[in-house]
RNA sequence: GGUCGGUUGGCCGAGCGGUUAGGCAGCGGUCUGCAAAACCGUGUACAGCAGUUCAAAUCUGCUACCGACCUCCA
């Protein structure tokens, strides 16, 4: 299949054509989450849009490599001197060691990740595993002339920089605009300039994530890991670099910065950046506090939900907006997604029970191509699943009759849906296979069989109420040509 | 204040110069013992004003409102 996939390049400000550097290797980099806490409703967002990249690009036939790294350390809680260490706040709160904190959280993580359907990542660096990298890094950027030492820390050269290069290029910003817009925050007296960002920070005596280096014992700048990080497993060069649109300023273009400082070239070709999730139009974040954690959505608890929603519908709720769109958080939306992906699953299972016709009357090589033309324009995921509805039409026109398949198309169909639906979208049935929900199948069945007596007697009042009293159990019955099927609510 | 982006029908959300987006909800019909589901049909849109054009949600300008970033945030 021809590769005419394209992305938004957030440096060029245009969609290009993808092109990878060395076919068929693809790099791909994602700014993984600060682990000091559980991962909300804006956490999901970059993790499924890059999750449905790193699927199409495989299912291109690319080999993919994605490294999505845990910031454990260097995160600081304010930019002023006296900013605590995100980790490190939060053990000193809990009393705990702050790799507990990190592998409290990251196990968390990984259950939430799990849980929308999202790969695992190929590799996930921690940052303070890569602590000596990160000094050699310093190092580099020191020897080439862009970084300073000031009372045990190092500092970005920011203005030196922008004379030979362009600090500001990704996010557009000019230096001088810099300048007059930077706040004046305390303790930053040993700076050239209030917009040079640390590389390296000495440890006060109370700061308990600490390492030993050429500067004093300290720890490093949270710009500096994705830099080191996407370095080491992807290259001097890669292909795609992808984060919350929130880091695209400082953090990104600390990055771009770093990785020129060092090696005299930048680093990533594509930069894509996914927009934010918000809440009453507002972004949802940790320091607004107007977040809604992931297990909460999945569990209902919370006071805004109105009730849980399945970690599927939250997915699908996420794909049918565009990636670089903001989306808004709304009951009345949840519902409507939890409504669609519902009935999109109950085509896909409806699928299987179609029946070949000699007759054809569908044009399924048409909704094929309207799906890849859609995926390729960028990842357009609504205009997609509003093709798959389309084919959704299909199947359950197919099932009432009023359209015919024959045995080509509805192979075409099934390997369509099967592609998009779930290898590309990533979606899956989230049917219980567990023994006590196979014990309530047979129960059901024992009621239905009941029922089916009645009917076959015409004792309505018998049916309707084994069916009003399963409703009122939270089952739904729906009889159908040969039988019943049946569903949770 | 600076930079960038947005304002689409009851709700969500695409489209970005001419052709039905789609989902959810609503209404009418078909099917069904009745429901449900499904299928068929269907309505209220493109913030306001001015301009460009044969043609404008779509381009330009102005106005109003909203948001993101500029400090940590996906």
């Amino acid at each position: 299949m021809e590769n005419k996939l394209t992305i938004y390049n957030t440096l060029s400000r245009k969609k290009e054509l993808f092109e990878p550097i060395n076919p068929p290797f693809v790099g791909l980099y994602v700014c993984g989450p600060t682990v000091y806490g559980d991962a909300h409703l804006g956490h999901a967002r970059p993790a499924i849009t890059f999750d449905l990249l790193f699927r199409y690009l495989k299912f291109m036939g690319y080999r993919v490599r994605y490294v999505r790294n845990i910031t454990d350390v260097g995160h600081l809680v304010n930019d002023a001197d006296e900013g605590e260490d995100k980790i490190a706040k939060k053990a000193k709160l809990e009393q705990l060691e702050p790799m507990e904190v990190v592998q409290f959280y990251s196990n968390r993580y990984h259950k939430n990740m799990e849980q929308l359907n999202t790969l695992p990542p190929s590799i996930e660096p921690h940052a303070s595993g890569h602590i000596i990298e990160q000094q050699e890094l310093i190092k580099q950027i020191i020897e080439n002339g862009f970084a300073y030492e000031s009372e045990g820390n190092i500092y970005f050269d920011v203005e030196r920089y922008n004379q030979k290069y362009h600090y500001g290029k990704l996010s557009g910003r000019k230096i001088d605009e810099l300048f007059a817009n930077t706040r004046e925050l305390s303790g930053q007296q040993e700076k050239r300039n209030p917009f040079d960002f640390a590389l390296w920070k000495k440890a006060s005596p109370e700061h308990i994530m600490r390492w030993p280096s050429p500067w004093g014992v300290g720890f490093p700048g949270w710009h500096l890991e994705c830099s080191c990080m996407s370095q080491k497993y992807l290259g001097e060069t890669f292909d795609i670099h992808g984060g919350g649109l929130d880091l695209q300023f400082p953090h990104h273009e600390c990055e771009i910065a770093q990785n020129v400082a060092a090696q005299g070239h930048e680093a990533v070709k594509y930069w894509m950046h996914n927009n934010m999730v918000t809440i009453n139009g507002q972004k949802m974040g940790k320091s607004l506090g107007n977040f809604i954690t992931l297990d909460q959505l999945f569990t209902g608890d919370n006071n805004v939900l109105e009730q849980a929603y399945s970690p599927m519908t939250v997915r699908f709720f996420i794909l049918q907006a565009h990636y670089r769109s903001p989306l808004d958080f709304s009951n009345e939306a949840l519902k409507a997604a939890e409504k669609g992906y519902e009935r999109m699953m109950a085509a896909v299972s409806q699928l299987n029970r179609l029946k070949v016709s000699n007759e054809n009357t569908v044009d399924i090589a048409a909704l094929q191509e309207n799906c890849f033309e859609a995926i390729n324009d960028d990842l357009n995921t609504p205009i997609l699943i509003a093709h798959l509805f389309e084919g959704v039409r299909i199947i359950n026109s197919i099932a009432a009759g009023t359209e015919k398949i024959n045995a080509e198309n509805l192979d075409m169909l099934k390997k369509l849906f099967h592609n998009f639906v779930f290898d590309i979208l990533g979606l899956k049935g989230e049917e219980d296979s567990s023994a006590s929900n196979q014990a309530l199948g047979k129960v059901i069945d024992a009621m239905m069989n009941i029922r089916k007596t009645a009917r076959a007697n015409k004792d309505w009042a018998t049916s309707d109420s084994i069916r009003d009293e399963l409703k009122n159990a939270g089952i739904q019955i729906k009889d159908t040509k040969d039988g019943y099927e049946w569903s949770l609510e």
